[in-house]
DNA sequence: GAAACAATCAAACAGATGTTTAAATTGCTT
DNA sequence: AAGCAATTTAAACATCTGTTTGATTGTTTC
């Protein structure tokens, strides 16, 4: 029933982009609940009946659009990380470079166009909190390896830190992060017009200056 | 239709409270799409019809059941504030008694039982991503006013820094607090059982120390 | 004890939702 | 131009949802 990935497809996939496209906007700002797919289909201009063509159930759907905006970020994470060990030669990276290279990808994809400045904030924080089981195991897929990878880097540059120490305080810095996407939009009303959400540089800047020194703060002692 | 909150009731309110209490943890786990009022009167051992007898809809039901909940932590706050004024005689507060009076009553609640230790923290957090607006609505009304008083207090502490870096700071540790609380229960899986996340005491400490460090990195200069 | 009120109950209602079906249409290849 | 697979379409299906109704039970009040 549903379409078969590996076959190269004989016309534009227009209606397969502008529903995952529709999918993400209306996830981000309804969760997976809210989104319905005849609002997906409407939005697309697409037929309610073509989106189970396309990727056989709402969940899959859903889990499609995820992948695709969630496994470039990490790979940049990854790639943020090499940079950063191949300017050290050889020595412990410091914090913040660290947890730069954790949360700086966020930041640059949100940069890019106005459309992900306005929906993948909240999408990268709702896929976090979202009560579906199915988004909780690919988050396990996805998360689980990466972090483990930043924890030996943190491992390397506190070598005399507990590991309970560490581990609190990593998740504690991503916490900080999800947390910080997901309240991003109430900033502006929050500060009565005086912080600008928009900048996007300055936010991941504050960001990363937040958790650097709640880290070390944490594991200090 | 709905029964009068104001007449003094005649009969025990068991049923009332068992909804009330249903209503939480399904809320805190499945939040308001998730919760449906068939699973609320069932685990509450009542008929469908007396959930809408109590309470009018769902979302009054649910509304009432956040009121009930935050309310006593948000007074619990502002208690914690006065606390801290009458100690220091008339000298503005350290950052860390701030903030420290705004996370402590949480985990306060949190630690008084079993069941608010598996419930709260997913509840306050969820409550604050939910997409319904009506909840939203209920966090201007209730979160409004707390927020300024605390800035007040910040202002008085430091009296140099400017507004933004006040509100942007106050508002990372905001967000810190909730990202933590929603991501409470991942931690043991994240640690690979190196960390107890049921030590509420540890993990409200370890909290304010982050959030209090980052505040401080985040004015500074 | 009877009237009045509060609370519970089973049953039904109206609407929305994910999904399926089968026919129609499109676009590419031969 | 014909054939063929890929895609789109309208319509229906089964299920679940919040809500309402009207009858029934339990409790209080006079």
């Amino acid at each position: 029933m549903t379409r078969q990935q590996s076959s190269a497809s004989h016309r534009s996939e227009k209606t397969r982009i502008r529903l995952l496209k529709s999918t993400e906007s209306i996830f981000a700002s309804l969760g997976f609940g809210g989104l319905t797919m005849r609002e997906v289909a409407h939005r697309s201009q697409a037929n309610l009946a073509s989106a189970h063509y396309h990727f056989g159930s709402k969940e899959a759907m859903v889990l499609e659009m995820l992948k695709t905006r969630v496994q470039p970020i990490n790979r940049r994470r990854m790639e943020c990380l090499e940079e950063a060990r191949s300017l050290s030669d050889g020595n412990p990276l410091t914090t913040r470079q660290i947890l730069r290279a954790l949360i700086l990808p966020i930041g640059e994809e949100i940069a890019k166009s106005a459309h992900t400045r306005q929906t993948l904030a909240q999408l990268v924080a709702r896929s976090f909190t979202e009560p579906a089981r199915f988004i909780e195991r690919m988050h396990r897929k996805f998360f689980g390896e990466l972090c483990e990878i930043f924890m030996d880097e943190l491992r390397k540059t506190h070598p005399t830190v507990k590991e309970e120490d560490l581990y609190w305080n990593l998740h504690l810095a991503i916490s900080s992060m999800l947390g910080a996407l997901a309240q991003h939009r109430r900033l502006r009303e929050f500060s009565k017009g005086t912080c600008d959400e928009d900048d996007t540089c300055d936010m991941i800047e504050r960001l990363i200056t937040f958790v650097t020194h709640g880290f070390e703060a944490g594991i200090a002692k």
